[in-house]
DNA sequence: CTTCCACAGGAACCAGCGGACC
DNA sequence: GGTCCGCTGGTTCCTGTGGAAG
């Protein structure tokens, strides 16, 4: 039975080809060919690291811009079209791009940089400064020119400090031979509040940012974009108006713009549609926050789950001692150890950066100082993610059965 | 104006893991 | 095989604090 429809999904997605053309072009990692709107910052940065092609030191330079506005997309282009330039003229340069997000660590970070220059280290178990000498010997051995791209530098920053950006901007004197230029990315124009004032000078010879795009400028990038990826004709100019304006209206992100677009065509595939109308990009706007929602609750770990739901559990008298009372009820009835407060608190704040609650501080005078954890999310969407959950659904059914 | 609650949130530390180096 | 490394996910201990009650 089950085989059969499964089938079924797979033939139906062999044959449905009457919405999309080319679906990769809609992912949001894809760079496209043409960067619209971007000619100004791609020459800017060309000519800031064109002096490489003849040997010598180019500034470092920083991008600024909220999400979705280009900044790695140009970065990527800008330095494709250097390394094809610098091989044909064989000219000795090592790119290397790392996101610090992704990466997470100090060690990872370094350990991307090794790898993309060709230098083979372990994964684990060296310290950092010995990674850092690997590099800087490998670059004066070699008398090579690197630029080293870290995006979405203000992450790395945030979470462990400038020590590394620190080494990396004065790798130069160190450095007998050949040389290390940095291009930073950051989404958060505050971020440099974080950094040591030598650091920011020498990280900012160049600086450079990049608008938020306006709802015109992102209808001509999604109407490029559709007529690659979608049949002729199926996508209607009401939809693509709507989703340019809705994407403007959040701070301008040509990344949610093509989410949008791509997960409006997938609805209308599945519903069997010949045309992407608005509706369906209302539904795609719904879809991607619900679907960003329970993935961010599916993959929280178990007492961060059980805090959630202690929040949830709380009518009235929202503070951070109430939750830890229910939690440890819950921990209590699960047979579970549970954290301290501290953590709690700590696990709070975790939370309300996701976005599923928020937890803003209150002082009631004598009655304290305490956060106010309130749920940003219905109950019906977490009961639905954690029903599953064989162990929360004991716990959600002792919140029902006590209201 | 002072007191004092109920926490906030920083700092130091710890255990355990996976792993490299010599 | 002992020593060192970084990272995670905690704990313990601590000082700081907004503002209603007194």
């Amino acid at each position: 039975m089950e085989s059969t429809s499964v089938d079924d999904i797979f033939k139906r997605a062999l044959t449905s080809t009457n919405i999309f053309k080319d679906r990769s072009v809609l992912r949001s990692d894809y760079v496209p060919d043409k960067l619209y709107f971007r000619d100004e910052q791609i020459r800017i940065i060309a000519e800031t690291i064109s002096p490489i092609l003849h040997g010598a030191r180019p500034s470092n330079i920083f991008l600024y811009g909220k999400t979705g506005t280009g900044k790695t997309a140009v970065a990527k282009y800008v330095f494709s079209k250097l390394s094809q330039t610098a091989i044909s003229k064989s000219i000795f340069v090592k790119l290397s791009y790392v996101n610090t997000r992704m990466a997470g660590t100090e060690y990872r970070v370094l350990y991307e940089i090794a790898r993309d220059f060709g230098i083979t280290v372990p994964h684990t178990g060296l310290s950092i400064s010995e990674i850092f000498d690997r590099i800087f010997k490998s670059v004066s051995k070699e008398n090579f020119s690197g630029i080293i791209t870290l995006d979405e530098i203000d992450f790395l920053v945030k979470n462990h400090g400038d020590d590394l950006l620190y080494e990396l901007t004065r790798a130069n004197e160190k450095l007998s031979s050949g040389f290390i230029s940095l291009l930073g990315i950051s989404n958060d124009l505050t971020f440099k509040d974080f950094l040591d004032p030598r650091v920011l000078s020498s990280l900012s010879e160049e600086e450079l940012v990049f608008p938020p795009y306006t709802a015109e400028e992102l209808k001509v990038i999604l109407a490029e974009r559709i007529k690659i990826g979608f049949q002729p004709n199926v996508f209607t100019d009401a939809a693509l108006n709507l989703a340019s304006a809705l994407a403007a209206s959040e701070h301008g992100d040509a990344r949610r713009a093509v989410d949008l677009v791509r997960v409006a065509g997938e609805i209308a595939e599945r519903n069997g549609l010949k045309k992407v109308d608005e509706q369906q990009i209302r539904e795609a706007l719904l879809k991607i926050d619900q679907d960003r929602l329970s993935d961010a609750l599916k993959s929280l770990p178990l007492h961060s789950k059980l805090v959630v739901l202690s929040v949830a559990s709380l009518k009235e008298s929202l503070s951070t001692g109430a939750v830890y009372t229910n939690y440890s009820l819950f921990c209590k009835r699960l047979n579970l150890s549970e954290l301290t407060p501290r953590r709690i608190s700590g696990l709070l704040n975790e939370l309300s950066m996701l976005g599923i609650i928020s937890a803003s501080t209150v002082s009631l005078g004598r009655q304290g100082r305490s956060k106010r954890p309130k749920l940003l999310i219905p109950f019906s969407t977490i009961k639905t993610v954690f029903l599953n959950d064989p162990i929360l659904f004991d716990v959600l059914n002792m919140i029902e059965s006590t209201g």
